[in-house]
DNA sequence: TATAGGATAGGCT
DNA sequence: GCCTATCCTATAG
C-alpha cells in the first residue's frame, strides 16, 4: 500500500535535503490514458536566488521560470537546448524559488508505453536515463508546467516505502553546468550508488 | 527582429 | 569518452 507524499515534505526550506529525500520515491504519470511509473534514482537541487546554476539566480523572473516562485509542490517544466523537456519539483514556501530536478528513474510500470514513446525497444535501462529522456518516456512536456504534485491526476509522487542508508546514496557535482564559481562544484546531485539507471554513473 | 547561449542526448572515435 | 546538432528563450537594439 503506497500513498502520496504530504505537502509539508515539499514546503521545507532545505532543497538539498528534499533532493536527497526524493531518492527512492515513486514517480507516476497518467498521460494519454497510459500509466507509467518508476523509482527516482537521481536528483539535483537548485537553490535560487544565490545559486548561479538556478534559473532563478539573482531573483531572475521571466514568464518561463515564474512557476519556481510558487509554494512547494508545483511542477516546473523547462525546455533545455530547445528540444529536451525537464521535470522539476518546486520546493519551499511561496516566493522562494528552490527546485529539484528529477534526472533519472528506474521504470517498473508501463514500460511498454515508455519504449513506444522513446522508440527504444532493446535498452530499457536507457528509457529514463537523464532528464530529457525521462520526460519523453513519461509523456511529460511543457504543457504540464504548473501541475500540482498532490492534486494532479496526470503526475504525482508516492512513498514507495523503500529506505536507503546514507552509504547507498552518493553525492556529486551537478551535471552540465556551464560557468565557473563556487556553485559549480557543490555536491548537490544525488544518486543511488551502483544503480544501472543513473545517468553518467561514474561521476 | 536578430542573435547568443543553454540543468542534453546520441552517435561516432 | 568526446563532439556537436538542434531550437526555444531571453535580451538587446
Amino acid at each position: 500500500m503506497t500513498k502520496k507524499i504530504p505537502i509539508d515534505f515539499y514546503r521545507r526550506d532545505d532543497v538539498v535535503q528534499i533532493a536527497l529525500d526524493l531518492i527512492g520515491k515513486d514517480l507516476y504519470t497518467y498521460i494519454e490514458g497510459k500509466i507509467c511509473a518508476g523509482t527516482i534514482v537521481e536528483t539535483e537541487a537548485y537553490r535560487g536566488p544565490e545559486d548561479r546554476a538556478s534559473h532563478a539566480f539573482n531573483n531572475r523572473r521571466t514568464p518561463s521560470n515564474e512557476m519556481m516562485y510558487r509554494a512547494g509542490g508545483k511542477v516546473y517544466m523547462y525546455i533545455c537546448y530547445g528540444i529536451h523537456d525537464m521535470l522539476n519539483i518546486v520546493t519551499g514556501a511561496e516566493g522562494c524559488s528552490h527546485a529539484v530536478l528529477i534526472r533519472a528513474i528506474e521504470p517498473h510500470t508501463g514500460i511498454e508505453h515508455m519504449r513506444e514513446r522513446r522508440k527504444l525497444y532493446n535498452d530499457d535501462h536507457r528509457l529514463c536515463q537523464g532528464p530529457g529522456s525521462l520526460a519523453k518516456a513519461m509523456g511529460l512536456n511543457k504543457s504540464h508546467n504548473g501541475s500540482d504534485i498532490l492534486l494532479s491526476d496526470k503526475i504525482w509522487i508516492e512513498d514507495s516505502g523503500k529506505k536507503f542508508s546514507a552509504d547507498e546514496i552518493k553525492a556529486s557535482a551537478r551535471i552540465g553546468l556551464n560557468f565557473d564559481g563556487p556553485y559549480k562544484m557543490i555536491p548537490w546531485r544525488f544518486y543511488l550508488k551502483g544503480n544501472n539507471y543513473v545517468s553518467r554513473s561514474n561521476l
